[in-house]
RNA sequence: GCGCCCGUAGCUCAGGUGGAUAGAGCAGCAGCCUUCUAAGCUGUUGGUCGGAGGUUCGAAUCCUCCCGGGCGCACCA
C-alpha cells in the first residue's frame, strides 16, 4: 500500500525525466504469477509508441531515471515485451500485520464514497405468498452490495418496496376469499392468474378460526377487503421472518399506497408533463422514452384513466432522489431486465444523471438435491421457498453460495453440497481456517486482540505460504474496494477461498507454539483470523471459534 | 423477428475498461496422520476460451457475422 504509492509516484517522476509530458493511463498491479514480482507495471509499453522508441528499451530508460526510498524494494526486473517487475523487500510485506492488529475489525474499510448517500432497493417481493430462493439470492446480494459500499464510505440505506396497491393484491383478495369460501364447503374457485397455493388455504382456515365461520358470510365486497388486509399483512409477516432468519436488515419498508397517500403520482406526472416529455395519443397519455433510449414510447396513464404500473415506480426513484440519495441502486430479478431502459429513460426525462439509477439483474436459481433438479415446493405449490432451503442448509451456507458467483450467471445451488461437512464445501473451508486459526490462541491461552502489537521481524516470516499470507493479507483492502465497485461480492467470497486455501497449507506445514517463531507467527495467524472474520462479516456470515 | 444476459478443463465457475506460458475448486490419478482440528495437506492428469472473420506490437477480453442456451419484448405487474 505504502510501498504500492512510492512506486507509482516514482514512476510517473520518472517518465517525466525521460521525456513524457502528458502521461497516459498505466497499470502498477499485482501480477498473476509470482515470479513477475509483487508489483508490475506496463507503462513503458503504453509511453513507447509516443518516444518512438522500442518497449523495453523505454522500459530500460525509466528503471536508470526511477528513484525510491530506501528498503522498499528488494529487485526490478525488465521482463517480456517491456513490463517491469518489483520485487518488495521482505519486512516491507511484514508490515501489514501491524496494519491490522492496529485497524481490526476496520481492516478492509476505505473512504472513497466520502459519505455519499446510496439507496440499495433489494427482494422487494409483492406480499401475495412466500419467499422463494430467487428471493434469497436478491436478499444476499443486495445486503452484501449495501455491506461492500457502507465499507467504502458511503452512507447506505437497505431498502425494501412493497407493491400493495397493485392488481396483484386484488388477485390475492380474491384466491383468499374463494379459500374462505371453500373451507365452510362452497363452490368456489382460485381465479385465474390468481394464487393456488397450500397457503393461502391455511391462511383461510386461520382466519376462521379467529373470526368465526360468519366471516364467510360477509357480503363480497366487505370480504375481499378484509382479505386484502389480513393477506397483506400476514404475508409482509411471514417475509419479515424470513429475512429476518436470513439476517437480512431493512433500514426503510416502502409501500406503495404511499405514493397515491402523498400524491406523488400526481406530482411525477406533472414534473414530466413541465419537462414536456409527456403527450397523449389514443386517449392515453404516454411518455417520450425514445428520447431517452428507450425502445418504444410508454404509456403512463391508460385510456381508461388507470396508471400502468410504470408510473408509481417512477414516481418511487423521484422521492428517492428527493430523500437526497445520490445512487438508487436497484436489485431485480432476470425477469424484470426489460423494464431498465424504462426506467432509466424516466430518470433521465426527469434531469437525473444517467448514473443516479443502476439495476442490478440477478440471474434465476437452479436447485439441485441428489443430482436432480428441485423445481417446486410441497407446501406452497410454488418455487423453493427460501424458508425451506434455510432449513436445510443454514444462513451461512445459503448465503455464501448465493454470494459465491457472479450475479448475472445462471446458477445451480447443489444442497447436497451446501450441507456437507468437508472441504468440498467452500463455506465450511472458509470457516474451518477461521477455526484453525483460533484454536491457536484458545491453545495458547491467549487474546489474538491482545497481542503485543508490531515490531515484528519481519526477517523471521521466510516461509513461501508466509510471505504468500502476507501478500495475500495486504491484497484485502483492494479486493474490497474492487467489488464495491463492481458491485460484485463474488470477489470477496473468491478471495476467502484463496486466503483459508494458504492458510490451510500454512497451518499444516508449521507449527506455531513453541517454535522459535512463536512471536511472529502469532501475529500472523491473528492477522489471517481477523481478514477471515471481516470477510466473513462483511458478507452476513459467521466466523466460528471451533467447528 | 427484435432486445438484453450467457457460452472458458469431465462438472461448478473465476479471469472480461487488451498485456507476459488461460486460472481455481470439485471429480480422476498418486501420496501424507507421534503435531495448535486429517472437518486437513502435497503432487499430478485435463482446455482449438462456442465458431468464423476483423482491429492491435499483443485478443478469453474490443468490433462484425453465425451457432447454442436463458430471459424479456402489453394501454400486465
Amino acid at each position: 500500500m505504502k510501498a504500492h504509492d512510492e512506486i507509482v509516484r516514482g514512476l510517473r517522476d520518472a517518465a517525466h525525466k525521460i521525456g513524457v509530458s502528458s502521461l497516459p493511463e498505466f497499470k502498477y498491479e499485482t501480477p498473476r504469477d509470482p515470479s513477475h514480482g509483487d508489483g508490475a507495471t506496463n507503462l513503458a509499453l503504453v509511453i513507447a509508441k509516443g518516444l518512438g522508441k522500442p518497449p523495453r528499451a523505454v522500459a530500460e530508460d525509466l528503471v536508470r531515471a526511477l528513484t525510491l526510498p530506501q528498503g522498499i524494494v528488494k529487485k526490478i526486473e525488465i521482463a517480456g515485451p517491456g513490463f517491469i517487475n518489483f520485487f518488495l523487500a521482505e519486512d516491507q510485506l511484514a508490515a501489514v500485520l501491524a496494519t491490522v492488529h492496529a485497524l481490526g475489525e476496520r481492516f478492509g474499510r476505505g473512504d472513497t464514497g466520502r459519505g455519499a448517500k446510496v439507496n440499495v432497493e433489494f427482494v422487494s417481493a409483492n406480499p401475495t405468498g412466500p419467499l422463494h430462493v430467487g428471493h434469497g439470492r436478491g436478499a444476499a446480494l443486495g445486503d452484501a452490495i449495501a455491506a461492500l459500499l457502507d465499507w467504502t464510505g458511503y452512507g447506505v440505506t437497505r431498502e425494501f418496496y412493497v407493491n400493495d396497491a397493485g392488481t396483484q393484491i386484488d388477485k390475492l383478495a380474491r384466491s383468499l376469499w374463494a379459500r374462505v369460501q371453500q373451507a365452510v364447503g362452497r363452490a368456489a374457485e382460485v381465479p385465474d392468474g390468481g394464487y393456488h397455493g397450500e397457503y393461502l388455504v391455511e391462511l383461510a382456515e386461520r382466519i376462521l378460526a379467529r373470526e368465526g365461520r360468519a366471516f364467510a358470510d360477509l357480503p363480497e365486497p366487505e370480504g375481499l377487503r378484509r382479505c386484502r388486509t389480513i393477506g397483506v399483512q400476514s404475508q409482509r409477516a411471514e417475509q419479515e421472518e424470513d429475512l429476518r432468519e436470513f439476517g437480512v436488515r431493512f433500514d426503510v419498508i416502502f409501500f406503495e399506497s404511499q405514493l397515491y397517500q402523498e400524491r406523488l403520482i400526481e406530482q411525477t406526472l406533472a414534473d414530466l408533463a413541465q419537462r414536456g416529455h409527456t403527450y397523449e395519443r389514443d386517449g392515453a397519455l404516454w411518455l417520450r422514452s425514445t428520447a431517452f433510449g428507450d425502445d418504444k414510447d410508454r404509456v403512463l396513464r391508460k385510456s381508461d384513466g388507470s396508471y400502468t404500473y410504470l408510473l408509481p415506480d417512477i414516481a418511487y426513484h423521484r422521492h428517492k432522489r428527493a430523500r437526497g440519495f445520490a445512487k438508487a441502486i436497484d436489485i431485480w430479478g432476470a425477469d424484470h431486465h426489460g423494464y431498465v431502459a424504462r426506467v432509466q429513460a424516466a430518470m433521465l426525462a426527469l434531469g437525473y444523471p444517467d448514473d443516479f439509477f443502476h439495476a442490478e439483474i440477478v440471474q434465476l436459481v437452479r436447485v439441485m438435491r441428489g443430482g436432480e433438479e428441485v423445481r417446486f415446493s410441497k407446501r406452497t405449490g410454488e418455487f423453493v421457498t427460501l424458508r425451506d432451503l434455510l432449513q436445510e442448509t443454514g444462513v451461512d451456507a445459503a448465503r455464501f453460495f448465493f454470494l459465491m458467483r457472479r450475479a448475472d450467471s445462471q446458477f445451480v445451488f447443489d444442497v447436497d453440497l451446501a450441507k456437507s461437512q468437508t472441504e468440498e464445501n467452500p463455506v465450511f473451508y472458509v470457516q474451518m481456517a477461521h477455526a484453525r486459526m483460533s484454536g491457536i490462541f484458545r491453545v495458547a491461552a491467549r487474546d489474538p486482540a491482545s497481542l503485543p502489537p508490531a515490531p515484528v521481524d519481519g526477517s523471521v516470516l521466510t516461509q513461501p505460504e508466509e510471505l504468500d499470507l502476507l501478500k495475500e493479507l495486504a491484497a484485502f483492502p483492494g479486493v474490497v474496494a474492487r467489488a464495491a465497485e463492481t458491485l460484485e461480492p463474488h470477489r470477496i467470497t473468491g478471495y476467502l477461498e484463496g486466503l483459508a486455501r494458504i492458510a490451510h497449507a500454512w497451518y499444516h506445514k508449521y507449527r506455531v507454539l513453541g517454535e522459535p517463531e512463536e512471536r511472529e507467527r502469532l501475529a500472523l495467524a491473528a492477522a489471517v483470523r481477523r481478514v477471515l472474520a471481516n470477510g466473513l462479516g462483511l458478507l452476513g456470515i459467521t466466523a466460528p471459534e471451533r467447528m
